[in-house]
DNA sequence: GCCTTATACGGAGGCGACCTCCGTTTAGCA
DNA sequence: TGCTAAACGGAGGTCGCCTCCGTATAAGGC
């Protein structure tokens, strides 16, 4: 069996995390900037790594996306606990949502990538769905928790109405059309102490 | 002023006119068989046409794909009279719903194209919902002069009836079920002289 | 601290797709 | 039939994809 340091699943050397670090990175902006269809090598440039280093950790172009969409869905839950660290809960829950529309906004040309996650393998999809419907229920909870907004909105509503604000996304103003919508929402969502102006 | 013939938009040479019907039926097969990105030398040489020809007719691979959209937009509104020559009105309209089921259905890689649609130059939207609305209208109003379907429902209605059918798209037996669908759907529209069985 | 070697790096090079450019061919007209 | 504008075709330059292998180095043993 499989001790305490388990031999069979090794750590890699220091070097190859650095530089898959440093694609998955580059990747983001190459990507952000050209669209899905840019160019690998310009990634492997940008990254300054050798091509060959590029696909030895991504061997496909489908393989690099998925590698980058799962660290964005990662730091958005990491955001979750930075932000809750250093907001009361409602800002939290605000500025979170915020940094959603940004993360599609930020998406040029990969809105052909929603097609592409569309049929994305469903695992990354469940990956996803799980991991931001937990982060939103934390940052929910808290302001629930703190009395301030209502208690009858679960995490899965709210995910699928940033779906549906995010789906439309046509351009110019579009992020500052949205962000009003957010504010929107969660003044929606917030409990006044008393109904009277 | 532009007289009776037009010198200004004098008809092209005819092998030109041949080519790109060519490169047009070729460009729609390669396309089906091997999605959006599918080699635009590949559909020269199906078209056995010079790589140049393919290029002086469609600039761009969009305005190639456009192109290809158009016809195809064209060919289901010409299947409407020839529909309605062949058939009693109710089987001519169920007919003309299958025949776009089988037009999605046969855009296996194409379905990214869709993607590609939803950014797809507002002109062209515009042709394919105003050719296609007035091809189902013709179809509906048909059915509903002989006296054998509700009157209530638009072209509008069925047109977004049929895009919400075929959004799924999820594979394996998919053109079967809509068409189930498209039959329930018939059906729904026609007036029963009795409601008794 | 030094040696060993598994691990990882880099980029040259083969391949194929994209697209341009221009010499050749041909349709259409007088 | 001859002329010419229009259209054809494909060679070739460029670039991105991906593989392969010689070189470099991190990490563990002595």
């Amino acid at each position: 069996m499989d001790g305490p340091l388990d031999k069979t699943a090794k750590r890699p050397r220091a070097d190859a995390l650095r530089n898959r670090e440093r694609v998955l990175e580059a990747a983001k902006l190459v990507f952000n900037a050209g669209g899905p269809e840019a160019s690998l090598e310009a990634v492997a440039r940008r990254a300054e790594v050798g091509i060959g280093t590029l696909y030895r950790h991504f061997p496909t172009r489908e393989a690099l996306f998925e590698a980058v969409y799962r660290r964005e869905v990662q730091q958005l839950v990491e955001l979750v606990d930075q932000l809750s660290a250093e907001l009361p809960p409602v800002e939290a829950l605000r500025r979170w949502l915020r940094a959603n529309v940004e993360l599609v906004a930020t998406k040029k040309g990969m809105a052909t990538a929603l097609a592409v996650a569309a049929r994305a393998p469903p695992a990354l999809m469940a990956f996803s769905v799980e991991n931001l419907t937990r982060a939103m229920d934390t940052l929910l909870s808290r302001s629930i928790a703190a009395g301030q907004i209502r208690s009858d909105i679960t995490a899965e509503d709210m995910l699928r109405a940033m779906i549906g604000l995010c789906y439309t996304h046509s351009d110019p103003g579009w992020q500052t059309n949205v962000f009003r919508l957010v504010d929107v929402l969660v003044d929606g969502l917030l409990l006044r102490p008393d109904s009277a102006a």
